[in-house]
DNA sequence: GAATCTCCGACCCTTTAAGTCGTATACTGA
DNA sequence: TCAGTATACGACTTAAAGGGTCGGAGATTC
Protein backbone atom coordinates (compact mmCIF):
# COMPACT_ATOMS: atom_id res chain seq x y z
CA UNK A 1 0.00 0.00 0.00
CA UNK A 2 2.87 2.24 -0.53
CA UNK A 3 4.16 2.16 2.97
CA UNK A 4 7.40 2.93 4.63
CA UNK A 5 8.36 -0.28 7.01
CA UNK A 6 8.08 0.33 10.48
CA UNK A 7 11.28 -0.67 10.90
CA UNK A 8 12.48 2.15 8.59
CA UNK A 9 10.55 4.45 10.41
CA UNK A 10 12.09 3.80 13.78
CA UNK A 11 15.49 3.99 12.35
CA UNK A 12 14.53 7.51 11.15
CA UNK A 13 13.68 8.20 14.25
CA UNK A 14 16.38 7.15 16.16
CA UNK A 15 18.89 8.81 13.99
CA UNK A 16 16.92 12.28 14.17
CA UNK A 17 16.98 11.38 18.28
CA UNK A 18 20.87 10.57 18.01
CA UNK A 19 21.36 14.16 16.03
CA UNK A 20 19.19 15.94 18.18
CA UNK A 21 21.84 14.91 21.14
CA UNK A 22 25.16 15.69 19.77
CA UNK A 23 26.54 16.05 23.29
CA UNK A 24 26.35 12.25 24.20
CA UNK A 25 29.41 10.35 23.16
CA UNK A 26 26.96 8.02 22.59
CA UNK A 27 23.56 6.79 23.31
CA UNK A 28 22.13 3.20 24.25
CA UNK A 29 19.42 1.60 21.90
CA UNK A 30 17.86 1.03 25.00
CA UNK A 31 18.25 5.07 25.57
CA UNK A 32 16.26 5.67 22.11
CA UNK A 33 13.71 3.24 22.43
CA UNK A 34 12.48 4.15 25.84
CA UNK A 35 12.61 7.92 24.99
CA UNK A 36 10.40 6.73 21.65
CA UNK A 37 8.00 3.09 23.28
CA UNK A 38 9.57 1.27 20.94
CA UNK A 39 11.14 -2.34 21.31
CA UNK A 40 14.35 -2.24 22.36
CA UNK A 41 15.95 -5.32 20.93
CA UNK A 42 13.97 -4.41 17.80
CA UNK A 43 15.49 -0.82 17.54
CA UNK A 44 19.17 -2.87 18.48
CA UNK A 45 18.97 -4.72 15.30
CA UNK A 46 17.91 -1.59 13.17
CA UNK A 47 20.62 0.20 14.71
CA UNK A 48 22.86 -2.57 14.06
CA UNK A 49 22.65 -2.40 10.16
CA UNK A 50 23.15 0.70 10.13
CA UNK A 51 26.33 0.59 11.58
CA UNK A 52 27.20 -2.20 9.28
CA UNK A 53 26.15 -0.18 6.46
CA UNK A 54 28.04 2.74 7.81
CA UNK A 55 25.82 5.38 8.38
CA UNK A 56 26.56 4.63 12.43
CA UNK A 57 29.32 3.79 14.80
CA UNK A 58 28.75 1.34 17.32
CA UNK A 59 31.02 1.23 20.81
CA UNK A 60 30.44 -2.05 23.13
CA UNK A 61 30.36 -2.29 26.72
CA UNK A 62 29.89 0.53 29.41
CA UNK A 63 28.50 3.32 28.36
CA UNK A 64 28.64 2.20 25.07
CA UNK A 65 26.16 3.04 22.26
CA UNK A 66 25.63 4.60 18.87
CA UNK A 67 26.37 7.43 17.54
CA UNK A 68 26.26 9.21 13.82
CA UNK A 69 29.33 8.56 11.57
CA UNK A 70 28.92 11.72 9.87
CA UNK A 71 26.99 14.79 10.19
CA UNK A 72 23.29 14.64 10.26
CA UNK A 73 23.42 17.22 7.40
CA UNK A 74 25.19 14.54 5.15
CA UNK A 75 22.85 11.59 5.54
CA UNK A 76 19.61 11.68 3.78
CA UNK A 77 16.25 10.00 4.81
CA UNK A 78 17.04 7.51 1.35
CA UNK A 79 19.94 6.16 2.86
CA UNK A 80 18.31 5.20 5.77
CA UNK A 81 15.22 3.60 4.13
CA UNK A 82 17.60 1.53 2.15
CA UNK A 83 19.84 0.49 4.16
CA UNK A 84 16.92 -1.28 6.34
CA UNK A 85 14.11 -2.03 3.63
CA UNK A 86 16.82 -2.67 0.72
CA UNK A 87 16.31 -1.10 -2.90
CA UNK A 88 12.93 0.82 -3.28
CA UNK A 89 11.22 -0.25 -5.93
CA UNK A 90 7.54 1.03 -6.42
CA UNK A 91 5.90 -2.10 -8.51
CA UNK A 92 6.16 -5.84 -7.91
CA UNK A 93 7.49 -5.58 -11.45
CA UNK A 94 11.06 -3.66 -11.42
CA UNK A 95 12.71 -6.07 -9.49
CA UNK A 96 16.62 -5.48 -10.38
CA UNK A 97 18.00 -5.69 -13.74
CA UNK A 98 14.97 -6.52 -15.56
CA UNK A 99 11.28 -6.23 -15.97
CA UNK A 100 8.07 -8.52 -14.59
CA UNK A 101 7.97 -11.97 -14.57
CA UNK A 102 4.76 -12.20 -15.18
CA UNK A 103 4.00 -10.66 -18.20
CA UNK A 104 6.73 -9.47 -20.80
CA UNK A 105 4.18 -7.06 -22.34
CA UNK A 106 3.54 -5.04 -19.24
CA UNK A 107 4.17 -1.78 -20.59
CA UNK A 108 3.18 -0.03 -17.51
CA UNK A 109 6.00 0.03 -15.50
CA UNK A 110 8.02 2.21 -17.60
CA UNK A 111 6.07 5.34 -16.26
CA UNK A 112 6.07 3.97 -13.04
CA UNK A 113 9.83 3.54 -12.62
CA UNK A 114 9.88 7.11 -13.54
CA UNK A 115 7.68 7.36 -10.74
CA UNK A 116 9.91 5.50 -8.33
CA UNK A 117 12.63 7.54 -9.47
CA UNK A 118 10.88 10.48 -8.44
CA UNK A 119 10.43 9.43 -5.02
CA UNK A 120 13.88 8.40 -4.59
CA UNK A 121 15.08 12.13 -5.48
CA UNK A 122 12.43 13.64 -2.49
CA UNK A 123 14.20 11.29 -0.03
CA UNK A 124 17.70 11.40 -1.07
CA UNK A 125 17.12 15.60 -0.52
CA UNK A 126 16.19 15.23 2.80
CA UNK A 127 18.64 15.03 5.47
CA UNK A 128 18.65 13.42 8.67
CA UNK A 129 19.12 17.52 9.70
CA UNK A 130 16.11 18.48 8.25
CA UNK A 131 14.06 15.73 10.43
CA UNK A 132 15.75 16.54 13.78
CA UNK A 133 15.48 20.56 13.28
CA UNK A 134 11.84 21.43 13.73
CA UNK A 135 12.15 25.00 14.86
CA UNK A 136 13.77 25.83 11.79
CA UNK A 137 11.24 23.48 9.63
CA UNK A 138 8.47 25.51 10.76
CA UNK A 139 9.93 28.80 10.40
CA UNK A 140 11.13 28.17 6.90
CA UNK A 141 7.78 26.45 6.03
CA UNK A 142 5.94 29.33 7.42
CA UNK A 143 8.14 32.27 5.78
CA UNK A 144 7.57 31.36 2.54
CA UNK A 145 9.64 29.87 -0.49
CA UNK A 146 12.78 28.05 0.25
CA UNK A 147 12.09 25.44 -1.44
CA UNK A 148 14.37 22.49 -0.37
CA UNK A 149 13.78 20.16 -3.15
CA UNK A 150 12.73 20.64 -6.67
CA UNK A 151 11.98 17.68 -8.75
CA UNK A 152 10.64 17.05 -11.60
CA UNK A 153 9.06 14.11 -13.53
CA UNK A 154 9.61 13.76 -17.58
CA UNK A 155 6.72 11.78 -18.32
CA UNK B 1 8.80 -1.42 1.47
CA UNK B 2 7.23 1.56 -0.39
CA UNK B 3 5.38 -0.69 -3.17
CA UNK B 4 1.95 -0.89 -4.63
CA UNK B 5 0.04 -3.49 -4.60
CA UNK B 6 -0.34 -6.04 -7.63
CA UNK B 7 -3.88 -5.34 -7.33
CA UNK B 8 -2.93 -1.89 -8.13
CA UNK B 9 -0.87 -2.51 -10.60
CA UNK B 10 -3.48 -4.51 -12.45
CA UNK B 11 -5.95 -2.08 -12.23
CA UNK B 12 -3.34 0.30 -14.02
CA UNK B 13 -2.80 -2.13 -16.61
CA UNK B 14 -6.30 -3.18 -17.07
CA UNK B 15 -7.22 0.80 -17.61
CA UNK B 16 -4.26 1.16 -20.14
CA UNK B 17 -5.05 -1.62 -22.40
CA UNK B 18 -8.76 -0.48 -22.23
CA UNK B 19 -7.48 3.00 -23.31
CA UNK B 20 -5.97 1.37 -25.94
CA UNK B 21 -8.81 -0.43 -27.54
CA UNK B 22 -11.35 2.46 -27.42
CA UNK B 23 -12.61 0.78 -30.61
CA UNK B 24 -14.71 -1.50 -28.43
CA UNK B 25 -17.83 -0.63 -26.62
CA UNK B 26 -16.84 -2.72 -23.87
CA UNK B 27 -14.13 -5.52 -22.74
CA UNK B 28 -14.66 -8.29 -20.61
CA UNK B 29 -12.41 -8.87 -17.48
CA UNK B 30 -11.48 -12.14 -18.86
CA UNK B 31 -10.33 -10.71 -22.42
CA UNK B 32 -8.25 -8.50 -20.05
CA UNK B 33 -7.05 -10.73 -17.99
CA UNK B 34 -5.81 -13.51 -20.71
CA UNK B 35 -4.09 -10.50 -22.71
CA UNK B 36 -1.74 -9.74 -19.45
CA UNK B 37 -1.96 -13.41 -18.27
CA UNK B 38 -3.30 -11.89 -14.66
CA UNK B 39 -5.86 -14.64 -12.65
CA UNK B 40 -9.19 -13.81 -14.42
CA UNK B 41 -11.22 -13.63 -11.62
CA UNK B 42 -9.03 -11.77 -9.09
CA UNK B 43 -9.16 -8.82 -12.07
CA UNK B 44 -12.82 -9.15 -12.04
CA UNK B 45 -12.93 -8.18 -8.43
CA UNK B 46 -10.64 -5.60 -9.22
CA UNK B 47 -12.59 -4.39 -12.01
CA UNK B 48 -15.83 -4.28 -9.69
CA UNK B 49 -14.45 -2.00 -7.63
CA UNK B 50 -13.15 0.71 -9.91
CA UNK B 51 -16.76 0.28 -11.48
CA UNK B 52 -18.23 1.28 -7.64
CA UNK B 53 -15.96 4.38 -7.82
CA UNK B 54 -17.18 5.50 -11.06
CA UNK B 55 -14.08 4.96 -12.76
CA UNK B 56 -15.45 2.73 -15.18
CA UNK B 57 -19.01 1.58 -16.28
CA UNK B 58 -20.00 -2.34 -16.52
CA UNK B 59 -22.53 -3.74 -18.70
CA UNK B 60 -23.67 -7.39 -17.94
CA UNK B 61 -24.51 -9.65 -20.46
CA UNK B 62 -23.58 -10.80 -23.87
CA UNK B 63 -20.58 -9.01 -25.72
CA UNK B 64 -20.74 -7.17 -21.80
CA UNK B 65 -17.85 -5.85 -19.93
CA UNK B 66 -16.16 -3.21 -18.65
CA UNK B 67 -15.21 0.71 -20.26
CA UNK B 68 -13.97 3.83 -19.41
CA UNK B 69 -16.26 6.03 -17.81
CA UNK B 70 -14.20 9.06 -18.85
CA UNK B 71 -11.29 9.74 -20.92
CA UNK B 72 -8.21 8.23 -20.57
CA UNK B 73 -6.67 11.76 -19.78
CA UNK B 74 -8.93 12.60 -17.37
CA UNK B 75 -8.05 9.80 -15.19
CA UNK B 76 -5.25 9.84 -12.68
CA UNK B 77 -3.25 6.88 -11.45
CA UNK B 78 -3.80 8.29 -8.40
CA UNK B 79 -7.66 7.81 -8.72
CA UNK B 80 -7.31 3.84 -9.56
CA UNK B 81 -4.77 3.57 -6.90
CA UNK B 82 -6.82 5.47 -4.13
CA UNK B 83 -9.83 3.21 -5.69
CA UNK B 84 -8.05 -0.33 -4.89
CA UNK B 85 -5.97 0.17 -1.91
CA UNK B 86 -8.28 2.65 -0.04
CA UNK B 87 -6.05 6.42 0.93
CA UNK B 88 -2.25 6.41 0.11
CA UNK B 89 -0.23 6.81 3.61
CA UNK B 90 3.75 6.66 3.43
CA UNK B 91 4.08 6.44 7.35
CA UNK B 92 2.39 3.98 9.55
CA UNK B 93 1.20 6.98 11.66
CA UNK B 94 -0.76 9.15 9.74
CA UNK B 95 -3.82 7.03 9.79
CA UNK B 96 -6.41 9.63 9.33
CA UNK B 97 -7.55 12.34 11.36
CA UNK B 98 -4.55 12.10 13.65
CA UNK B 99 -1.00 11.60 14.62
CA UNK B 100 0.66 8.07 15.83
CA UNK B 101 -0.53 5.25 18.08
CA UNK B 102 2.34 4.40 19.27
CA UNK B 103 4.88 7.96 20.16
CA UNK B 104 3.19 10.80 20.81
CA UNK B 105 6.29 12.59 20.37
CA UNK B 106 7.07 11.39 16.95
CA UNK B 107 7.98 14.57 14.81
CA UNK B 108 9.24 12.44 11.87
CA UNK B 109 5.84 12.19 10.73
CA UNK B 110 5.58 16.08 9.79
CA UNK B 111 8.02 15.96 6.91
CA UNK B 112 7.50 12.82 5.86
CA UNK B 113 3.64 13.58 5.46
CA UNK B 114 5.01 16.23 2.97
CA UNK B 115 7.04 13.36 1.38
CA UNK B 116 3.61 11.24 1.15
CA UNK B 117 2.23 14.87 -0.53
CA UNK B 118 4.57 14.78 -3.03
CA UNK B 119 3.89 11.51 -4.37
CA UNK B 120 0.16 11.72 -4.50
CA UNK B 121 1.17 14.96 -7.00
CA UNK B 122 3.18 13.50 -9.32
CA UNK B 123 0.75 9.96 -9.09
CA UNK B 124 -1.98 12.60 -9.64
CA UNK B 125 -0.32 13.98 -12.62
CA UNK B 126 -0.17 11.12 -14.22
CA UNK B 127 -3.20 10.38 -16.62
CA UNK B 128 -4.23 6.69 -18.05
CA UNK B 129 -3.81 8.24 -21.39
CA UNK B 130 -0.03 8.89 -20.40
CA UNK B 131 0.71 5.03 -19.78
CA UNK B 132 -1.08 3.81 -22.80
CA UNK B 133 0.34 6.40 -25.11
CA UNK B 134 4.05 4.25 -25.21
CA UNK B 135 4.93 6.41 -28.69
CA UNK B 136 4.29 9.79 -27.28
CA UNK B 137 6.04 8.86 -24.51
CA UNK B 138 9.34 7.51 -26.05
CA UNK B 139 9.26 10.25 -28.54
CA UNK B 140 8.71 12.91 -25.50
CA UNK B 141 11.87 11.24 -23.39
CA UNK B 142 13.76 11.64 -26.54
CA UNK B 143 13.38 15.11 -27.77
CA UNK B 144 13.93 16.42 -24.57
CA UNK B 145 12.31 19.11 -22.15
CA UNK B 146 8.23 18.33 -22.11
CA UNK B 147 8.60 18.01 -18.34
CA UNK B 148 4.64 17.02 -17.56
CA UNK B 149 4.84 17.27 -14.00
CA UNK B 150 7.06 19.56 -12.09
CA UNK B 151 6.87 18.60 -8.56
CA UNK B 152 8.00 20.95 -5.08
CA UNK B 153 8.68 19.70 -1.61
CA UNK B 154 9.17 22.68 0.74
CA UNK B 155 10.63 21.57 3.31
C1' DG C 1 35.11 -10.03 37.47
C1' DA C 2 30.72 -7.88 37.43
C1' DA C 3 27.82 -4.81 35.07
C1' DT C 4 26.68 -2.89 30.53
C1' DC C 5 26.58 -2.81 26.16
C1' DT C 6 26.78 -4.41 21.15
C1' DC C 7 26.27 -8.38 18.09
C1' DC C 8 23.85 -12.11 15.71
C1' DG C 9 21.02 -15.84 14.44
C1' DA C 10 16.98 -18.52 15.17
C1' DC C 11 12.35 -18.45 16.15
C1' DC C 12 7.24 -17.19 16.57
C1' DC C 13 3.19 -14.50 15.89
C1' DT C 14 0.17 -11.56 13.51
C1' DT C 15 -1.25 -9.12 9.55
C1' DT C 16 -2.01 -8.52 4.85
C1' DA C 17 -1.76 -9.52 0.20
C1' DA C 18 -3.00 -12.79 -3.34
C1' DG C 19 -5.80 -15.87 -5.19
C1' DT C 20 -9.95 -19.31 -5.21
C1' DC C 21 -14.74 -20.92 -4.88
C1' DG C 22 -19.51 -20.75 -5.14
C1' DT C 23 -23.50 -18.57 -6.11
C1' DA C 24 -26.73 -14.98 -7.26
C1' DT C 25 -28.00 -11.69 -10.67
C1' DA C 26 -28.28 -9.24 -15.12
C1' DC C 27 -28.40 -9.01 -20.01
C1' DT C 28 -28.39 -10.77 -24.91
C1' DG C 29 -29.72 -13.28 -28.79
C1' DA C 30 -31.77 -16.98 -31.07
C1' DT D 1 -38.34 -18.41 -22.91
C1' DC D 2 -34.26 -20.63 -22.55
C1' DA D 3 -29.34 -21.06 -22.88
C1' DG D 4 -25.12 -18.76 -22.80
C1' DT D 5 -22.27 -15.14 -21.21
C1' DA D 6 -21.11 -11.67 -18.16
C1' DT D 7 -20.97 -8.95 -13.90
C1' DA D 8 -21.58 -8.84 -8.64
C1' DC D 9 -20.35 -10.20 -4.13
C1' DG D 10 -18.95 -12.45 -0.08
C1' DA D 11 -16.57 -16.22 2.26
C1' DC D 12 -12.70 -18.87 2.31
C1' DT D 13 -7.78 -20.57 1.79
C1' DT D 14 -3.10 -20.01 1.11
C1' DA D 15 1.42 -17.69 0.95
C1' DA D 16 4.54 -14.19 2.23
C1' DA D 17 6.22 -10.50 4.79
C1' DG D 18 6.49 -7.53 8.68
C1' DG D 19 7.02 -7.05 13.50
C1' DG D 20 8.69 -8.66 17.52
C1' DT D 21 11.01 -12.03 21.00
C1' DC D 22 14.56 -15.10 23.01
C1' DG D 23 19.03 -16.70 24.13
C1' DG D 24 23.66 -16.71 23.92
C1' DA D 25 28.40 -14.87 22.55
C1' DG D 26 31.80 -11.23 22.43
C1' DA D 27 33.46 -6.16 23.87
C1' DT D 28 34.46 -2.73 27.18
C1' DT D 29 34.64 -0.15 31.35
C1' DC D 30 34.94 0.39 36.26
Amino acid sequence: MLKLTKKADYGLMALKYLAEHPESPALSAKDIADAYGIPAQLLAKILQRLTKTGLLRSHAGMNGGYALSRDASQISAFEVIHAIDGPLFITSCTKGAHGCDLTPSCTIKEPLARVNETIVGVLKSISIHDLADQEGFAARAATGPPAKALVTLNL
